[in-house]
DNA sequence: GAATAATTATTCAAGCTTGAAATTTCATAC
DNA sequence: GTATGAAATTTCAAGCTTGAATAATTATTC
């Protein structure tokens, strides 16, 4: 585990002037972030009449084929709960995804994709790969491996409180 | 405008695995940015019961002592005509904004802060540059600007569409 | 096994977000 | 000045999101 975006004098006590770059370095991020976010959100809506909730959801679930239980989708997507089950009524509506009781408990719910949602999703997942590197892929691979470390420096930074994370 | 993270044989016709790598990165930094997003998401909620979008009017608000035209305002912000109604709604209920007519135009409507609005966001954005600097802190100035200059050229990548951004 | 606690999921109210439709006002052309 | 189109906002329906409250079931403890 090398850490080479690890400042020497770690967590918060900097200058003025850095902090303002730490602002303006997080501006810019979240510009950035927003902005391919938003060309995502679009192209799933205009060619595949569908939203990025539903699209994420999907995915997870794509990763899973015997399927997954609310709570762990739901944590897989580090949304609430009552998010989850929204977007599953409607993908459930739409034939997309599959409700099946959990042998011995009978609270827990198990959501999978239907044969149509795994082949839905397969064609948006093919396209989603191509727009993101029309993006992305103006970064040579030594640019894109470093932004990885410099990203899991910050992921894994102080200051958390929420979920408290530190995973994989 | 040097660009020293653009990939030589440019946009988009990259092996598999690269293109694997570049959805990689993209989910990397959805998480990251997902996560500071959420950190400052809950300390403004837990700190001053305040919402992002809210914080984030005001800091536009905040640049713009003479106000925002409600349509100058969406397009600061980027978002939708129709959320920054409901949003300045609130915010002028709770004192926090307020509404002028515009001189010579009778559509349009002038936003800007109330000195309770501009005193509560000073407060709230000293702690919010706090906040970001124990998350940030941890990189190292060159670090920080080597982040930045691959988000430039992110943001200035093809496969846009929305907005067609190329702004500072 | 009865009481208590923890887990699982849904429901709910409030707010955010979008794109489209409707309104009002302004600007331009004739 | 009247018509036509453009601009500024609001309204609207649909969906997303959250945290809190509720309900149902399971697990634990005595």
């Amino acid at each position: 585990m090398s850490d080479p975006d690890q400042f020497p004098s770690a967590t918060a006590n900097t200058s003025p002037a850095l902090v303002k770059q730490n602002l303006r370095v997080w501006l810019k991020m979240l510009k950035a972030t927003k902005h391919v976010e938003a060309t995502v959100r679009e192209k799933l809506r205009v060619e595949f009449d569908t939203t990025l909730p539903r699209f994420d959801v999907m995915a997870a679930l794509y990763r899973f084929e015997e399927g997954l239980k609310m709570s762990e989708l739901s944590s897989a997507l580090r949304v609430s709960n009552g998010n989850v089950t929204g977007i599953i009524e409607r993908l459930v509506a739409d034939g997309a995804v599959l409700r099946v009781p959990v042998a011995g408990d009978k609270r827990a719910m198990l959501v999978r994709l239907t044969h149509k949602g795994r082949d839905e999703f397969a064609k948006m997942a093919a396209a989603h790969e191509l727009w993101i590197n029309e993006i992305f892929g103006g970064l040579s691979p030594d640019t894109t491996a470093r932004l990885i470390s410099i990203l899991d420096t910050i992921e894994h930074s102080q200051g958390l409180t929420p979920g408290e994370d530190h995973d994989a």
